[in-house]
This record gives structure tokens, sequence and C-alpha cells, in this order.
DNA sequence: CGGGATATTGATTGATTTCAATGTGAGTGG
DNA sequence: CCACTCACATTGAAATCAATCAATATCCCG
């Protein structure tokens, strides 16, 4: 539960970088949240919501990290976005959700129903604008990604990735992950076996550094942005 | 021409499929385009935006298509949709877009300024709804396609375009194809020959028939819906 | 009937996946 | 405190799918 605490005040603060949540924090969907939200906790691995549910809320994270994911029939997965605190998930939906959400570790979210927040966005526009804006500030997001996932070779897609959750902690050049290889795998399109070679292979090209398995530094972010294309 | 000005008959009717535009073409949205809209006439694979520009307007396609790409440094491209007649493009950005915008043919498209779009939200809800609805549908279809671009194999992208374009055609089994094989490897995330090779296999398979190089008749849906996971 | 762009087909290479061990680390109970 | 275990991660060898390199072929348009 610590580190969650910890992401709080980290992620929950400033600057956003592009895992999730490219809009300031205070805004009117905020306030609308932290005014009419109601809490829940989530464990590690469980889901929030499923594909193909009825999108009956918008969510919130406060603590802790969720990500949205789809399976394929065969079980193949897609990771959609790793969602940090201050990060809204579940405002993508037309009618019913089209990815699960699940917390990646301990999580607490708060959610709004979707209706309260039509209802609300027909008064206040200031409302209505962050809604479009958070859902277009999204996309943006998985244009991104869907770069990163059509066109970029694997050393490209864990340079991206590396580069995107740096900036999202604060300025300090060591990132601790949240998420396991698996979830980086499939949020890359890539298998464990590829994030961890690649990673291997950014630490000896002396890019990175690996104190720990979710602990890496970024030594050469010069490199690394090169991989950026 | 002609190609197009069928292609607004069938395209901006009804049922709309994937390939852009999921909702209704009648909405408040629709009027405020029809009401405050300039007409621009753009011919084939001329650019109608460009990335990083500021994101001043948004769009409507009146007739032909728009295909929007980003590149990579080198060259590289990722065509993140097309847009048929009745589809908006352009309401994705935050304040810059982040992709360009270019006509696969000659094509016809409306335009109206973005603060134009933003103030008429301030008064009608309508508005505003339509401006999250959209934004959603569009992220539903960049999340359908990174599943697509991240995980799927290259008989299973091809039979996903395929029935992507079948469903925005009318209930017939013949496609025709606005884009080039260039325009269909880019969109996901093959290479030219490899699209050649697959459509050829598929050819082969009986699964679809191609009169020709941009008519595709699908003999065997089913087989079809079983390669889209 | 050219001629240039676009598409197909072939041969080969190469990056990533797959299959298969082996290694590591955190948590548990003896 | 140490051994044990289970989940997770790394590493290696082989197979595979798509990319690349290289000709042809076809289509559209003047």
């Amino acid at each position: 539960m610590l580190k969650q605490e910890i992401a709080i005040g980290s992620g929950g603060t400033a600057m956003n970088g592009h895992v999730s949540g490219v809009v300031p924090v205070r805004n009117a969907l905020s306030d609308a949240f932290a005014l009419m939200g109601a809490r829940l906790n989530v464990e590690r691995n469980s889901e929030i919501y499923g594909e193909d549910e009825a999108a009956e809320y918008a969510y919130k994270v406060v603590s802790g990290v969720v990500r949205t994911h789809k399976l394929l029939s065969d079980g193949r997965r897609q990771i959609g976005g790793f969602h940090l605190p201050g990060d809204f998930f579940g405002l993508d939906a037309v009618d019913e959700h089209q990815f699960t959400a699940e917390a990646v570790s301990d999580a607490t979210v708060v959610f709004v129903k979707r209706s309260a927040l039509i209802s609300l966005a027909a008064r206040d526009s200031e409302v209505s604008k962050d809604l479009w804006m958070m859902a277009a500030a999204e996309l943006h997001r998985a244009h991104d990604h869907m770069l990163l996932l059509g066109r970029k070779s694997a050393q490209e897609r864990i340079a991206a990735f590396l580069l995107e959750m740096a900036g999202r902690a604060d300025a300090s050049d060591t990132v601790d992950l949240p998420m396991s290889r698996l979830d980086i795998a499939d949020y890359l399109g890539l298998t464990i076996e590829t994030v961890s070679r690649t990673l291997t292979l950014l630490e000896n090209a002396a890019t990175i550094a690996l104190p720990s398995t979710r602990r890496i530094r970024l030594c050469n972010r010069a490199a690394l942005s090169r991989l950026n294309a």
C-alpha cells in the first residue's frame, strides 16, 4: 500500500507525461468527481469493469495504477493504457465499455454516473468542454500508441515506453515500474522475452541500468530519444 | 469524380461500419456544420491540414475520402483512419493536430472554427454531448485499431480491414476500395508486398475474389470473420 | 500504343516469436 | 534463519512470419 500512497504525491500533482492524463489536474471535471464521486478500493489484478459491460460510470484514479485491456478470443491481450493517480478512465465508452479495467496494484478510484456527468455538462459548459478535452487527450495518446504498435521496432517501443514512464514520474532518472514484464509486453505489442532481451540490450549499451527488475535508471536519455524516432 | 459521388450516397446515409463515423448522421453537430461550415474542395493527395499545425478548424467529409496519417522521422507512415462522407475529422486535437489530413481521392469537406463549436457547445448541450460522443467514437475505433496493430497477423489484419470496409458500404458483397495498396499497408502496419500476397492468399482460398485491383468480392464472410478473431 | 505509377510475385534475409531451460526474488513455514 | 515454493524474469536455440531486395506484370491515362 505504501508505494501507491507515494504515487498519489508524485502522479497527482503536476507535469503529466504521456501514460495518461495530459490535461492539468484542476478542472471542472475533477471538481465534479470530488463532489459527486464514490470511492472504491480495488485489489491488485481485480476487475473494475469488464469489456462489453454497460458503461454506467466514469472513473478517476486516486491511488495505485489501473490498466485497461482488450482480449482476443484466443487470449492475446492488448493493453490500451496505464492510468496513474489523477487520470480519468472509462470516459471513452459510447455505451458499453470496449476494454476491461483492472488494478495493476492495489488501487483506489472514484467513480461518477455517466448520466450525472452528462446532465452536469448540460448545465456547466466547463464540464462539457473538459469531457471533450479528456476524450481528445485520450485519443491523442491512442494515436501515438498506434504509431508505436504499427511501425516501431522492439527497441523503439521500449525506448518510447521508458521515456513515457519517466515523463510521468518526477524529474529523477530512476523510474519505478508499477507493472510486470507481461503488462509491458502486452502494452507494447511484444512478448515478455523480447521485452526482457531488449532491456538487457539497452543495459549492455549503457543506455539504461537495471538495479532491480522493476527499477530502471535512464543513463542516456539522448540515446533513448534517438530511438524514439 | 463519379466514384466519390456514389460514395456520398452509400457512405453518408445509413448503417455506419467502423472505418469512421459510428454515430448517426443527423445530430446537432451535423446541423452546426451545415449551418456554419465553409466548403473546401481538395485534390487527390493534397493536404487539408498538417501535423503540428494549430488545430483551428474541425472538419466533416462531404464527398470523397480523407485519410489522416502520422510520419516517423525516417518516413515510416501510420495511417490513423479513413474518413468517408458524413465522417468528422480533426475533432481529436487538443490544440495542435498530431496527424496530417489528406484527400485520398478528390474530395469536398466542410469546416468550422473549433472556437465556434466550443462557444456553440456552451449554449447548446446537444452539441457538447455530440462533441464528446464523436471523440469517444473515434477513440473506440482507435482502440480497435490498436488491438489490430499490436496483436494481429497479416491475414487477420486484412480480414478485419475488408470487413470494416464492407461494413461501411452498402450490403453488397462487392467492395470498391478508394485507396491504394500503400494506403492499406500503412493503415494496417504492413508492407504493400504483404498486403498483396495476403490478398492473393485469400483469393486462392476462395475467401475473396479480385475482379480488379481496387474491387474485392467477399465470397466467404464467415471465413473472414473467423480470421477476425 | 507507349509510359509511369501501381501491383504482383519470387527469393532471401532478419527480427521477433516460440519453445525450452535456467535463474532470481519475495513470501511462507519449518 | 534457512529452505522451499511459486511467480516472475532472463537467457538460449530454433522456427516463423513479415520485411526487404529484386524482377516482372498490369493498369490507367495521355
